[in-house]
DNA sequence: AAAAAAGCTGCGGGATCCCGCAACCCTGCC
DNA sequence: GGCAGGGTTGCGGGATCCCGCAGCTTTTTT
């Protein structure tokens, strides 16, 4: 068996290894690299069947780290291993993980045992073992009514970003009206209509745009992380879309 | 000399209590807590004079408990212990640091080498020991042309909670024109009219308004920690104010 | 004391946003 | 076939936002 671990924190970095080692028995090798450049460098000049992923990494997030490994060794086993049950992790693994693969998501706060079993269960049962407080989020997400759909996120997304209604219906390819529909639907989902709405004098106290963005944060359903990624892909397609 | 340490991850825990114990000679006492209600609470039954504290604690944030302590013992040595330089944590620290009070900032990812001398730089003798990237930070921000200012400061706060003009122009006793014309001055600091912005054929890309927002956030301005706490601001000024 | 800088304010207007209404696709289901 | 549901589109209008211009006060600088 060989194990590739990536993580950034040094202190994570040497406890993983420990408790990898008198954990997984037939442990052939072991690299263990800090950030997502160097996990894809690795990966690419060596064999891994097992990799555990921290999902928060400089520059190269766990999940490109997992898209780009699954893109080529699909029956990869990825253990994902990371601080927060961040909703915008879990809907871009969800979204990137083929078929059958083998992996699982545990968190940094859960106590060795649960981590012990994660190891085991992934890499040597080759079961999923999915923490009980991330398959919350991850039903939530999929509840068509509480949570939103693709297109909603992806009016989310390009809300966040910052962009105007005429500049997302041309990304998105719809007419105007299109693209504010999309996004009157994302302000119910969210519940911006509600009474949640304190209604001062002075009329309504929130910009339904703005707020949308607070709530999104608040909600965990957009995080900074995610943001400077899709940051990255609004550059590359403005630059494709110059005219 | 007695210690407290406030940190939420038990390996970074272990950690600091390893470093304290064997760089510190004098160490009477030591507790150790994991978020911020513990910390106070233990604070309040015990008299410590250094503390360290992890800025990032679920419920109560490492800065609340800082201008907790403060208040009541300023003499009180603080060792700030946390995993980024973002913006938003160091502004709220120089907000509430007394007069002159001995207190260090050092970041998770520094060498060992350097939470030691910290550690005896703050503790022992009593010196404030400010880690370079941070510090720079605290430059930037104190610089008038590329920081911003306190009343923009607090238009971006209100703008990133989703509040109208109106609302903000009401919180902060403006003017509507006043509060726009904060926001005006913001938008210029964060470079909303540069070229920054790629014309398309469709008119400008962005919105200034929730583009601030992005920006605001990719610079580690704001995050979503610190917009947790103003929301509670917010939403008690809104109790107060329903009229 | 004069000058400069920073901030607040009213006015006005063009651009943008938000959204109800109605019509029109599709797709899936009875 | 019929029919409901999700998504898209055009139209129209009221609310909001953005900001230049000009005048005012306050603070800071010279």
């Amino acid at each position: 068996m060989r194990l590739l671990i990536a993580e950034d924190d040094k202190l994570h970095r040497s406890f993983l290894e420990a408790v990898a080692r008198n954990t997984l028995p037939d442990l052939d090798e072991l690299t263990i690299t800090g950030d997502g450049a160097d996990t894809i460098a690795a990966f690419e000049t060596e064999e891994y069947d097992s990799v555990i992923l921290d999902l928060q990494m400089p520059k190269v997030t766990g999940v490109e780290v997992a898209k780009y490994i699954w893109a080529r060794k699909p029956n990869t086993k990825i253990l994902f291993w990371t601080n927060y049950t961040e909703e915008a992790y879990i809907r871009g693994i969800t979204k990137i993980v083929p078929g059958a693969a083998v992996y699982g998501y545990i968190l940094k706060s859960a106590p060795e045992e649960q981590l012990k079993l994660a190891l085991q269960g992934v890499f040597v049962a080759e079961q999923c073992v999915i923490d009980r407080e991330v398959r919350g989020v991850q039903q939530r997400a999929e509840d068509r009514l509480s949570g939103l759909s693709e297109l909603e996120y992806e009016a989310l997304v390009d809300l966040c970003l910052g962009l105007t209604d005429k500049t997302i219906a041309a990304r998105r390819n719809v007419s105007l009206r299109g693209a504010q529909s999309r996004l009157q639907h994302l302000y119910q989902k969210l519940g911006l209509d509600k009474a949640d709405i304190p209604l001062g004098v002075w009329g309504p106290s929130f910009n339904s745009r703005t707020r949308a963005i607070s709530l999104a944060l608040s909600q965990g359903i957009l995080n900074a992380d995610a943001l400077r990624r899709e940051e990255e892909d609004l550059q590359r397609w403005l630059r494709d879309n110059l005219v």
